[in-house]
DNA sequence: GGACTAAACATCAAACGGTC
DNA sequence: GACCGTTTGATGTTTAGTCC
């Protein structure tokens, strides 16, 4: 009678999954006196392939998994083009690569009877770290377990499926396929199935942290009852609980990780973790200083088996609900704690109990607000002006920037499809009155900008000048949970309108001539470009010619002669319903735009009256735009 | 696979200089 | 003054490579 079966066993961190792969190893060498040639042990990479060699000392035959393809392929000499030795035994080069890419695909090809006879010596295959192998290579693997059904060959596969955080190689209809719930369908009359689960935690005695990680299990990865531990949890000791916090920005959150790692001692080993490497940037030169080799940063995905007395997981992420292996990369660098967890974060905020029974938890909240919200009245509606005549110039439109540097965490903006910017991001959001505004980030120039438009409205809602730039920079600042100081946020650039009736054509040319000679006559500035003036008197000239939407536009550009960005812009034009090609029609109203771009200015009495200018020029004086705008 | 970056490449319109 | 073609600097798009 044949013994074939196939084994799997499932365990989350810490419950010897591969220990209790080299000890079905011994057991089964003992009992059926298997030579090492007749046990082939399958690690992930080679790194693991030498610590599995170390750990087995030649008690089996150990390959990853290109290894086993390479040696069946080249069993019925069928090896892909450019491959002619073991990949493990060299570092591909370019041209390899592109031959090591299609050997486990030609592999899984392969005739069952080829394979299994390439497989023949083997009694015992062992596949460990099943979690990290996408669908192409469990394809293969499927298949090396079908070339053994219908030998003695026993087949043993661990893994972890919360381990699973290389699903980023996986195309998009497998990204949330997880192999485990299927491993039973997939391998169902194959081989019989036996299942084992390991749920003893023996890398850590810390009640509170097993609870932490089971509650996480729990809550964050909805995970199988039987993957958590069952390790009984008692006795919690309140300064041995994992710590939660909460920081403003990233350099206080490395003062207090090295705060507290000096704390410990410098003899304690640590491990410094985090998503990703971005995040360890800031901890590369100081732990060089302070730690002298006992502590080491890594990345969830590097670390591989790894495990530290203490270890600060930092820049923690909430946001797993798009991110099919965040959830799972937090576990993974969690679970590697023998005495101590330290979680940080200086990203967004979130709530400690939707990831954690906060028993098992001290939560410290250091992300104090900066700066008391101002109060400002809510915006009833959001009528925009059109051809009312509003009694006063008002703000238009505004723009707020803020450097990288100056806010806590990196928000990531999304890229706007549409608007097709690759380095300004833009990511439209919405006021909670329904007014629309966007966020940009400019890769360039490393900083955030807020654009607010359509401002009329507010003002015609009561709204004054400095509540519209208060309620604004409160906006902005909710972006960033508020962690901001609003002063922060540069104003760059106003927009002012106000509307005007003109009654024909001429009179609208004679207001713009108007205007044009009156910045003449202040002298400070100097109009360049001639053929702006015949825009505004020709609208058939090239107005039409560079197909401006709208022919009636008038475009007055005037530099400053110190500095050629800063400069005023004049714009009228009126409103699209109302376009005429050839001339503006009694009774139009035209809005007029005066644009003011980094610079302070002084007041001109261009309007016909100016009642509400003077405070308008104070308000941005007092916002001090600064001259730098490139 | 997708987020991210830098560099190459493409496009736009102001500025300029010339002609009629 | 009106017009028009070329130059030029700014800005937008594509692409290839890195990283997790």
């Amino acid at each position: 009678m044949k013994i074939q079966k196939l084994k799997m066993i499932f365990g989350s961190p810490g419950t010897g999954k591969t220990k209790k792969c080299y000890d079905e190893i011994v057991r089964e060498a003992k009992q059926q006196n298997l030579q090492p040639n007749e046990i082939l042990y399958v690690s992930f990479n080679r790194e693991l392939k030498i610590k599995a060699e170390q750990r087995l000392c030649g008690m089996a035959t150990v390959k990853t998994l290109h290894s086993l393809a390479f040696s069946s392929l080249n069993h019925v000499h069928d090896l892909p083009e450019g491959l002619t030795s073991d990949p493990d035994n060299f570092l591909p080069t370019t041209e390899v690569k592109q031959a090591l890419k299609s050997l486990i695909p030609q592999a899984t090809k392969m005739q069952n009877s080829d394979l299994s006879s390439a497989l023949g010596t083997f009694k015992l295959i062992v596949i460990d770290e099943f979690n990290d192998f996408n669908s192409e290579f469990i394809s293969f693997i499927r298949k090396v377990v079908e070339a053994c059904a219908d030998t003695t060959t026993k087949v043993i596969i661990a893994g972890d499926p919360n381990q699973r955080i290389n699903s980023y190689l996986e195309s998009k209809q497998n990204r949330h396929k997880n192999y485990f719930d299927e491993a039973e369908v997939m391998f169902e009359g194959v081989l019989p199935i036996e299942t084992e689960y390991l749920q003893q935690n023996y890398r850590t005695a810390n009640p509170a942290l097993i609870g932490a990680l089971n509650s996480y299990m729990n809550r964050a990865l909805q995970a199988d009852s039987k993957l958590q531990y069952d390790n009984e949890i008692r006795d919690i000791v309140n300064n041995r609980k994992p710590v939660l916090r909460f920081f403003t920005d990233k350099n206080k959150e490395a003062d207090y990780v090295f705060q507290q790692i000096q704390r410990l001692g410098l003899s304690q080993r640590v491990l410094i973790l985090a998503r990703y490497k971005r995040d360890l940037k800031i901890y590369e030169d100081r732990i060089r200083q302070v730690m002298h080799g006992n502590a080491s940063l890594h990345t969830a995905h590097a670390q591989k088996g790894l495990e530290a007395d203490y270890v600060f997981y930092v820049g923690f992420q909430a946001e797993i609900k798009n991110d099919a292996d965040l959830a799972n990369t937090n576990f993974v660098g969690m679970s590697r704690a023998r005495k101590k967890l330290y979680i940080t974060t200086s990203y967004p905020k979130f709530e400690p109990s939707e990831f954690f029974d906060t028993e098992y938890l001290n939560v410290i909240d250091s992300q104090t607000v900066v700066e008391p919200e101002r109060k400002v009245p809510a915006i009833k509606s959001n009528k925009i002006l059109t051809t009312t005549k509003a009694s006063k110039s008002c703000i238009d439109s505004i723009s707020f920037t803020i450097d990288q540097s100056d806010v806590p965490f990196f928000r990531y903006v999304k890229q706007n499809a549409p608007m097709k910017k690759r380095f300004h991001n833009i990511e439209k959001l919405e006021m909670e009155n329904g007014m629309e505004y966007s966020v940009e980030f400019n890769h360039k120039h490393k900083r955030y900008t807020f654009n607010f438009w359509n401002l009329c409205s507010m003002k015609k809602n009561g709204f004054g000048d400095e509540q519209i730039l208060h309620s604004l920079r409160n906006e902005c600042r909710k972006f960033f949970d508020c962690r901001v100081d609003t002063s922060k946020f540069r104003c760059t650039r106003i927009d002012l309108c106000r509307f005007e009736k003109f009654s024909d054509a001429f009179e609208y040319n004679s207001y713009c001539h108007r205007l044009k000679n009156k910045l003449k006559e202040l002298g400070e500035y100097d109009i360049r470009d001639g053929r702006a003036e015949y825009k505004e008197i020709n609208y058939g000239n090239q107005c039409n010619k560079v197909n401006m939407p709208n022919p009636a536009e008038t475009t007055v550009y005037v530099n400053h002669h110190k500095s050629k960005y800063d400069k005023i812009t004049f714009k009228a034009y009126s409103p699209k319903n109302k376009v005429n090609h050839n001339r503006i029609d009694d009774d139009t109203t035209v809005k007029l735009e005066f644009s003011i771009v980094g610079r302070t200015v002084r007041r001109y009495d261009l309007f016909r009256d100016n009642t509400d200018f003077e405070s308008l020029i104070s308000l941005i004086q007092h916002d001090q735009i600064k001259k730098k705008f490139r």
